[in-house]
DNA sequence: AACGGAACCTGAAAGC
DNA sequence: TGCTTTCAGGTTCCGT
């Protein structure tokens, strides 16, 4: 599920529930998603502490805490932050439990579920390698064209797989990519050299429309899940919704891919072959 | 250095 | 009904 757009709205949720907040009991005996720290690191360095912020890069969160550290949270594939009572059973799957207080509230327990435990939690007080790695956020810094241009010209991977490269554009990732491209007309397996300006342009428009429409849906249906809105993910086989031609479905470094062969138009690199010294 | 593919995990859904 | 296979929206590691 976590793509930016879950992201962010897990972002905006921590923020009511952690921000001014001050945490008083955190629990995980989870080694994989605490890793490289030991799960004795919760109870150590978040007791006491309080949220200043809480920030999102690409798929990543961030709580600045008082004392200059930070959390850092990556959803995974399957993982998801909810608000409970306190008292409130230990839900299926869950990975770790902070419970906070704050002056003008009732006191809440905040819990991470993530039934694949691909997720990470990290605290550290210093910086983060994984977060450094992230590429401009479509939302935070908005999409440059000349460079998005000028990285797609250097790669040899189809667009699709370069756009979810994560130091490229932080936060796109497969749905995100696979309606981008649909709604920007142009064939996920084309080659990033290939593409012309206007293609990038078509793109960039592309990405900002699926990730707004994304966003909107899914404020619209918390708490509800929404099924599935999206126009040709997870949609093989049926019409396109443009223009009725039945969606195909290919594999495109290892992910499922889904796309209009007749209104996605295809790139191939022109003229002879391109070397470098 | 860049790329494809397997590995890491679990559970839901489809297939038999 | 129940067992098996396939697939999943992410990242990382390994061999070529």
């Amino acid at each position: 599920m976590p793509e930016l757009p879950d992201v962010e709205l897990a972002r905006r949720r921590l923020q009511d529930w952690m921000l001014g907040a001050t945490i008083v009991s955190a629990k995980s005996a989870d080694r994989r998603i605490l890793r490289p720290h030991p799960p004795s690191i919760l109870k150590r360095s978040l007791l006491g502490r309080s949220v200043r912020a809480v920030e999102r890069r690409g798929k990543w969160l961030r709580l600045r805490l008082d004392d200059g550290r930070n959390v850092y949270s990556h959803l995974g594939m399957t993982g998801r932050w909810l608000r409970r009572e306190p008292d409130a059973p230990r839900e299926q799957a869950e990975r770790v439990r902070i419970d906070l207080v704050r002056d003008d509230w009732p006191p809440i327990s905040v819990r991470y579920v993530d039934p694949r435990r691909f997720g990470r939690l990290v605290v550290t007080g210093k910086s983060f390698p994984e977060w450094e790695a992230l590429g401009p956020d479509p939302l935070i810094d908005g999409i440059r064209l000349r460079p998005l241009a000028q990285a797609l010209a250097s790669t040899r991977r189809t667009v699709k797989e370069a756009l979810m490269d994560q130091s490229l554009l932080a936060g796109v990732g497969n749905i995100v990519a696979t309606e981008a491209l649909w709604y920007g007309r142009i064939d996920p397996r084309s080659t990033g050299q290939a593409l012309s300006y206007p293609d990038v342009k078509r793109i960039a428009r592309g990405l900002r429309t699926a990730i707004r429409k994304e966003l909107a849906d899914l404020e619209a249906s918390y708490p509800e899940e929404l099924p599935d809105a999206f126009r040709v993910y997870g949609r093989a086989g049926e019409p396109c919704p443009r223009c009725r031609s039945p969606l195909s479905r290919i594999v495109l470094g290892g992910r499922s891919t889904t796309y209009c062969g007749r209104c996605q138009e295809r790139r191939r690199a022109r003229g002879g072959r391109r070397r470098r010294a």
